[in-house]
Order: C-alpha cells, then sequence, then structure tokens
DNA sequence: CCAACTACCTTTTTATACAAGGTACTGTAT
DNA sequence: ATACAGTACCTTGTATAAAAAGGTAGTTGG
C-alpha cells in the first residue's frame, strides 16, 4: 500500500538467500541422511527459510540430475520418510560448488572494499 | 541436446551468482558516477558477468524505487550516456545489504564448517 | 551521406520460488 | 470401526526476473 515502488529491501534480501539455496541443501544432506523436514528446520535455523513447495520440486530436480539418491525409512509416529544422502557425483559437484561460492565471497568482498 | 538432467553445474553457479547481482551492482555504484558500459566491466572483472539485457531493466527498477538517480552526461566519442549515481535512499539501503550479505556468508559458512 | 560504432530500451522466452491445494499413511480417541 | 488430527509426500498455478534477441537513435569517419 504504502510503496508503488517496484522493488522492495526484503524482496532482494530473499534473492540473495535464494542463490544459494540449492548449495545450502546439498551442505545439509552432505553432513547426514536427511529428509525434507529435516532440511527445512536445517535451513530455518541458518535463517535460510524454505518451504515445501520449493524443497519438493528441488530435491526431484537434484535426483534426476544424479546428485542424490534416496531411501524409504519407517517412522515411529507417521508415514513413512525420504532419506536423502548424496551420490560420488553429488559429491563432487558440492566440492565444485564451494569454490564457486569461495570465488564468490572474493568477488564480493573485494567490491565491498574498493569503496572509499 | 545431450542432457535430460534438468539441472547442470554452470547453471547453478550462475544462480549463485544471480542473487547478489543487486547488491553488486549497488557497490559498483556507490564508488563513483557510472554508466551501463562501466557497470559491465567492473562485474566482467570481479567474475559477476551481466548482459544488457538484464542490467537495463534493473537500473530502471531500482531508479523507480528511489534507489538511484542519474544524468545525461555526453560523451567525445558516441551518444549521450546516463550516468547514474546512489541517492540518500540509496545508500541506506545499501547499509543494509552489507549486513545481509554479513548474515548470508555466516550462515553459509556455518554450515559449510559443520561438515565431517 | 552512408557505414560502423556506441548507447539506450523493449519484447519474448524460460526458469524457478512460492502459495495453495491434494493424496495418503499413522496413531489416538470416541 | 470410524473419524479426526498429525505428518509426509507431491503437483498445479502464478508471479518474478534473467537472458536472448531485436529495435531505435545519436556520433564519427570515410
Amino acid at each position: 500500500m504504502s510503496l508503488d515502488h517496484s522493488l522492495n529491501l526484503e524482496n532482494t534480501r530473499a534473492q540473495m538467500r535464494k542463490g544459494s539455496l540449492e548449495y545450502c541443501i546439498l551442505l545439509v544432506i552432505s553432513r547426514k541422511k536427511v529428509y525434507a523436514s529435516d532440511i527445512i528446520s536445517a535451513l530455518k535455523h541458518a535463517d535460510m527459510l524454505v518451504v515445501e513447495g520449493t524443497l519438493y520440486p528441488l530435491l526431484s530436480r537434484l535426483k534426476n540430475a544424479g546428485l542424490l539418491d534416496y531411501h524409504w525409512q519407517e517412522s515411529k509416529s507417521g508415514p513413512p520418510r525420504k532419506y536423502y544422502e548424496l551420490t560420488l557425483l553429488g559429491r563432487g559437484v558440492l566440492k565444485q560448488l564451494d569454490s564457486t561460492w569461495e570465488n564468490l565471497q572474493s568477488s564480493i568482498n573485494a567490491l565491498r572494499e574498493a569503496r572509499r
């Protein structure tokens, strides 16, 4: 209501987080076998909100790309869960994303320091 | 053609860069008055590719949001250029994006370190 | 005066995050 | 046994935004 501007700060912040979402998800899965809710909790804890409607299609894409694998596992309370883990390919890709992230950090921090 | 996978590494890397694009553009403009080609060069130099079709609409959005202002300036060789600079509001937003970036770095680096 | 260059901008396509809605299995209380 | 509450999975529709491609116009040099 107050803004007819087509851009707002919260949106820009969200964009920054979204960019690294895939990387973060791979990071979470690399730590241990997890199912969807685990991932959502872990990312919420790291201030990287994700919702189901975002996560499920993304997990499917990563699975189809061969970065992830899953197996069903019974739960003590509720329906069975899909536990995901990284494939060998997934670990390789993650390693490459690590350096992408490091490069991005360097680039941006260089731009930041170039200010008076 | 060669990939039936709906995901590829270069795409993911591009996504990571895209997320912070707006921030980087504001950083570049904060250093000194620049026109579109200056921004493209600066970002290319920092490994953050942008093309015209991305940049012009983004500059318009930032202008409409009141973060930027511009003035026309003659060129020695070619048509006149639009030189952009940050408004007071723009500087304020940039300051907030600085802390967004710092938080993002912390969050992701925490996830990274939590690996064995 | 015409071609090459530079600069600005728009239109179309494609990708993707999110909201919302839907299915199904489990355990608990009536 | 039946119904409902809770959890988990997934899909569909919408909006945003980057990128590709195409378009307009001013300037310089031949």
